[in-house]
DNA sequence: GAGTGGTCTAGACCACCTT
DNA sequence: AGGTGGTCTAGACCACTCA
């Protein structure tokens, strides 16, 4: 046996895979155990590197599914979450979690640019967003409440710079975008149903109005196989 | 038991991190086993758990260690591995594992521009890159000999970019980028030490020079860990 | 050669989801 | 209420690394 156990198993479920439709459902693991003559243990490792290669991801609890393709996603463009995932012809939707106004954590107050321990606060969003109605990211922003007052009188499940800009008269011209894949925390992963410590993907973006001054602060726990970034940077 | 047990045993261990230096290597699995009188599988279980969060990694077959810092990394900028990475105070090499001109595969064919079925041939390299020793990507690249002919000739653990610009006057005004989270097939694995299956990071550039012409496709394949994307963007 | 991590087995119980 | 995935145990053997 030069090849492990669950690597063949591995290659037995993703050959299924195809016939299964997307999104749908996996036999259950003591079935998949019956079929393959492994151990049960054995059976989830392969799942398991399955679901590291973004073939199959699981609803805690529930049980393993079929991933839908990745949605392309340009955190430099300012098309909006809704318009992207739409034009790729997928099903967006939003759900704002919690808004409210709070004291600023430290990390926020220096994205922000706030003097250390001046005890501001900012209009902080929980939101989460899905595709297709599966749940693939969870975001936080934060906002100034000296640059947007009132912010939280505004429908806030749509496009967010949208609101800036028409509302408030504020552009972005500039972004910092900042990617790294993490694990869920218990939180994130119970927002999107997912296991705690499963893979993510972390993507955090800090933007400037003309004026230099950072406008917004958002930060996107993503579901690691529902994403592909892709940028496109031209040099002047 | 409300939380489970595994996550107790992370808890203990990522508590002694900060004690071992970065890099040092953690006591077997037997030993963490005594200690928190778990069975293996649990403490392994626990490990994974500090894998994913980019605390600890293995080297294949031989144990746990804990993790450097990641590298910040701009994509888009065209230092070089080697500028970047000195910059932020880390020791960089470069390994060419293999450099030859071979056929284009439908994928670096398209990539480049070629028309289809051409039966065009690029360069073809292949690079081990490590920070402080530590092998952290396999990347491929793959050239066209009609804009960079002879290339094979250059020293070519240098910065390719430089070699295009110097030698051939070739300026790079375009990239694209895609990112994507992704597990590691057994060739990287066996190249990075690690274990094939592992989360790692993949990382596409088509490069374009003021002509529009794909100069450049590189395809990265980096330890899920060793690496933080940072872009900034500035429209105009 | 001793000890390691990698793989695998064959059970078990529980909390929870689904029906 | 039944079945699921999540957790956990207590072993075992092997290929490999390291001293």
């Amino acid at each position: 046996m030069s090849t492990p156990h669950y690597l063949s198993v591995r290659d037995e479920i993703a050959r299924r895979l195809g016939a299964l439709g997307i999104g749908a459902k996996l036999p259950s693991e003591r079935e998949l155990q019956a079929v393959s003559g492994a151990a049960r243990g054995t059976v989830r490792e392969a799942l398991f590197q399955l679901e590291t290669e973004g073939l199959i991801y699981r609803r805690d609890r529930s049980g393993w599914y079929v991933c839908p393709p990745p949605i392309v996603y340009d955190p430099t463009q300012w098309a909006g979450f809704m318009a992207y995932v739409a034009d790729q012809g997928r099903t967006p939707s939003t759900e704002t979690l919690s808004a409210e106004r709070a004291p600023a954590s430290p990390v926020v107050a220096q994205a922000l640019g706030f003097e250390a321990d001046g005890g501001r606060s900012v209009y902080a969003l929980r939101r989460r967003r899905a595709v297709d109605g599966r749940a693939v990211l969870v975001e936080d922003i934060h906002v100034d409440p000296l640059i947007a007052p009132d912010l939280l009188t505004f429908s806030l499940n749509d496009s967010l710079t949208r609101i800036l800009r028409e509302a408030y008269g504020v552009s972005i011209v500039r972004t910092r975008v900042d990617m790294q894949p993490c694990a869920l925390t218990s939180v994130e992963a119970a927002v999107l149903a997912a296991k705690p410590g499963a893979p993510g993907l972390l993507i955090v973006r800090t933007s400037f109005d003309a004026l230099g001054r950072a406008v917004e602060y958002d930060r996107e726990v993503w579901r690691h196989d529902a994403v592909r970034l892709q940028i496109d940077i031209s040099r002047v």
